[in-house]
DNA sequence: CGTAATCTTGACCAACGTCAATGTTCGTGG
DNA sequence: CCACGAACATTGACGTTGGTCAAGATTACG
């Protein structure tokens, strides 16, 4: 570990509620709306999931695709993404996760994964027992039934994202990816106002939307002459002055979807 | 409807077990190894939530994405595709259903579905009560886990056929596709030896791998000078002579996923 | 046999990828 | 604090892939 992920892992444990003190009960995301509220008796049972709190520098691997360990986590703190390697060595970026979203379900549910996840910063996790997964379809049904909600709402998102890459053109592929974002951020109170900083760099940006490095560039530039999007620097800053109208251009205008993620 | 729908449909309706006829204790695709194996009591329960069986001709919409009337479908014989259209009027074919596979989920449980379902050919239709999904969660716990189960191993083919679209080249996506077709086809006994027929014409190809009509028909010249697949005519005729090669050839190598379709 | 629809192919053009050169940021060591 | 080097961002030039247009071939069906 580097001396500077040293003092950043270091910083978040001290800034932020430390390892195994976070209790389910004081957890903060469960009280935003885009989540699904819990009755007392789902909060005792996930408590009673929760094994562990957990912290990881950005970079390092969260889930490894082959290796189930009996675990789940949800992401509490910090970036994550999704990732898929080729055979011809190019990756794919399949999501990014954002705190709150589940990690490890296909891991565990299925023996193995066919994805890894990796920290796109510093963040925290909750290490929920992947074996009391058969208990809770027993006890808690209205839970499980959220837990299959919430993998039909990612279905629906990954079959969107499945037509922007079939279907449209580079500035608008960036565009509805910038959008899809931005409203996940804006549901959870992650990003206030317009503006935020996009813990990506231009090849991961690029293997996100499947374009090259150097056409990322020019698509960005696109969309800044347009005044749609404005995405600067390394570690870049996004701005944002109309969503709406951003929206528009990038055919971000169907969307139904709530995110609404059952387990924390 | 045509006067060759009609007869289609009649036909089928004579030559196959007729609507309501199908009960699921008879259901020959429960049967096969690629699905789950119910229980006695998930059998009865399965089969007090079924309603009806239909037919539809091919061409028919099975799903509409805005309409949610209480229930949801099993493919029973025949084959339909999830398609999507885009605000540019391009349309998307999300995936191509096959028996076994389940239609109507997402629309139920979140209240629309963002996708539309196309019968392909003419086909058979389970009709299951979606109102009957609580009492099955309470009542069915491993039936409910099954269900999950199998949204994640969609997932999964989602993931695959993303990163496929967005880093690959036409020819590589074509036989891809055609990779995860064939394996489908013959986990549940459809495609005998190497060859099947394959209801789609060149604009629903184009559509479902992201490409012009014009250049699908470059990638399968491509894949036949090779030897790898012929895809012949209108309605066409598939011919892989070697899947192993065409599999390594497309990058479908990465395969651990067998079909579990939990529901008839 | 004729018409319409789709398949098929060639010619051309736009979008995107690759390569290479230059600028910019950031971390490191003087 | 400054100077340097490495990694990344940015831009231009150019090649390749894939899209569009249009014409002819084939098939389905009246």
């Amino acid at each position: 570990m580097t001396a500077r992920a040293q003092s950043r892992s270091a910083e978040l444990r001290g800034q932020t509620q430390s390892e195994r003190e976070v209790r389910c009960r004081d957890c903060t995301l469960r009280r935003q709306s885009a989540f699904r509220q819990f009755s007392p008796a789902e909060l005792t049972f996930v408590a009673r999931m929760k094994r562990a709190h957990v912290a990881r520098a950005a970079g390092e691997q969260i889930l490894d695709p082959n290796n189930t360990d009996g675990t789940i986590y949800t992401l509490y703190e910090g970036w994550a993404a999704r990732c898929r390697k080729l055979p011809n060595g190019k990756s794919q970026i399949l999501d990014v996760l954002l705190p709150g979203d589940l990690i490890g379900l296909a891991a565990n549910l299925l023996g193995s994964s066919g994805h890894a996840v990796h920290a796109l910063t510093a963040v925290t996790l909750c290490v929920l027992d992947a074996n009391k997964l058969a208990m809770l379809f027993r006890e808690q049904p209205e839970l499980a039934l959220g837990l299959l909600r919430g993998r039909l709402q990612e279905q629906e998102r990954a079959d969107a994202r499945l037509a922007v890459l079939g279907q449209m053109g580079a500035t608008q592929r960036i565009g509805y990816w910038l959008s899809d974002l931005h409203k996940r951020l804006t549901e959870r109170a992650l990003a206030r106002g317009r503006g935020w900083r996009l813990p990506l760099d231009r090849r991961q940006l690029a293997d996100a939307v499947g374009l090259s490095r150097v056409h990322v560039m020019r698509a960005l530039r696109t969309l800044r002459e347009e005044g749609l999007a404005e995405v600067r620097g390394r570690m870049s800053t996004v701005n944002i002055p109309d969503p709406r109208r951003l929206a528009r251009f990038s055919g971000y205008a169907e969307l139904r979807s709530k995110s609404v993620c059952p387990i924390l």
